[in-house]
DNA sequence: ACCCAAAGTGGAACTAAGTACCAAGTTGGG
DNA sequence: CCCAACTTGGTACTTAGTTCCACTTTGGGT
């Protein structure tokens, strides 16, 4: 696997925006065009690097030199809606609580129609169908998160349908980010705190009932 | 990339635990615990699949008789951790609400001290150094999380510090995770749901005021 | 208009993951 | 005791990704 840190895209422009970089943005933006029409015909693990690269017209080398994996392709995409979600985001009232503000700022997705060609909601379905994120697509299917949803799903105590699956999915990713984040920060002091208290502090600020059963 | 749905490792045993999947078994975990030692010593990219063969007692060929992918050595190790959460939260008295049943399942893993070896705490740190996920890595470096996790902790309003970054990583991404859901739960309806009315179901379950401003 | 250092380009050769196939060896269990 | 089923290792292949080198292009200053 490349190092993602040290991706040849972009190595941070020294003085402006000079005409080669301005090309450089070009060619990727095109290249990465390419791609996405091979991907959406395709598949993405059926679409080669060899053939996206014969396709927009340039060699295979050439175009690991424009991303430096198969995956970056999709990510950058990703990448520039993410970018306009923190946007809104940082558009939002000051006043707003977090949890809201993230709420108003997911509209940038949430309100795209599906109609016009690379929206955000056909690219959420490219990718889910693409399967880029292995790792992801495996927690779903085969990581904590198929074993503890059901269980979760069970306890919500409403009818079973898909909106409270959806609810138990959304629950239980939550939890595992915020376990995530708390043996991160954990590992970030060394182990010396306490997991335990970072886990309290990390799911206790989305629900403060959790401190307390109920 | 591996079809993940179709490991060659258990096929569904077809009556009992048959002496030959017992055996099975027992070299997955023999060898599970060799590829561990490596990854420990040099880093998981850094070891090659011959290494873990040869360190093993076994060919290249065999190695992915038993694990289809070099990351499911690893993926595996976290499945059994996922299955002892996923228990301990069947055991939690039914009329604890949801997110405490979940907090108090996750202390199988928070409250194993990090001294055995093997022990969660060990794997974490040797999860979060391997970069297997490798998406889960770039995510959090140069995905939509870095993005908005910062602009999150501002809004915080807490002075800044370890503590309050990570409660801004949990907020974020558990804000990713229900937007994720949402998103699955509306491509699983062909489109045809709000995707705007899944997204407030999703985050609304874990605050309530996720619909209102403040 | 000219020039050259820097950047871009493509080809060849390499490592490593993963797959497909085959021929031989082992063994469980009737 | 035996054979069908399972296991094993080897070879050959595809693809992602890297490294190196030689060649061409071009931006931008003189």
């Amino acid at each position: 696997m490349a190092d993602p840190t040290k991706t040849p895209s972009t190595p941070a422009p020294p003085k402006r925006a000079s005409l080669r970089e301005r090309t450089r943005a070009a060619m990727r933006a095109e290249v990465s065009d390419v791609a996405f029409r091979l991907f959406a015909e395709q598949g993405f693990e059926n679409t080669t690097v060899e053939q996206i690269a014969a396709a927009a017209g340039l060699s295979r080398t050439t175009f690991f030199r424009y991303f430096g994996t198969k995956e970056e392709v999709v990510l950058g995409r990703v990448g520039e809606y993410g970018r306009q979600v923190a946007d809104a985001l940082a558009a939002r009232p000051a006043d707003e609580s977090p949890w809201y503000a993230l709420r108003r700022a997911f509209d940038v997705i949430t309100e795209a129609g599906p109609g016009r060609p690379g929206s955000p909601a056909d690219m959420v379905r490219l990718l889910s169908q693409a399967c880029v994120l292995m790792t992801r697509h495996w927690e779903k299917t085969q990581g904590w998160h198929s074993m503890i949803a059901p269980e979760v799903a069970r306890r919500l105590g409403e009818s079973a349908g898909p909106v409270t699956d959806m609810r138990a999915n959304a629950l239980t990713a939550a939890a595992i980010s915020c376990l995530d984040a708390a043996t991160d920060a954990w590992i970030a002091t060394g182990g010396t705190a306490s997991l335990s208290d970072l886990a309290d502090q990390a799911m206790g600020c989305l629900h403060e009932t959790g401190h307390t059963p109920e």
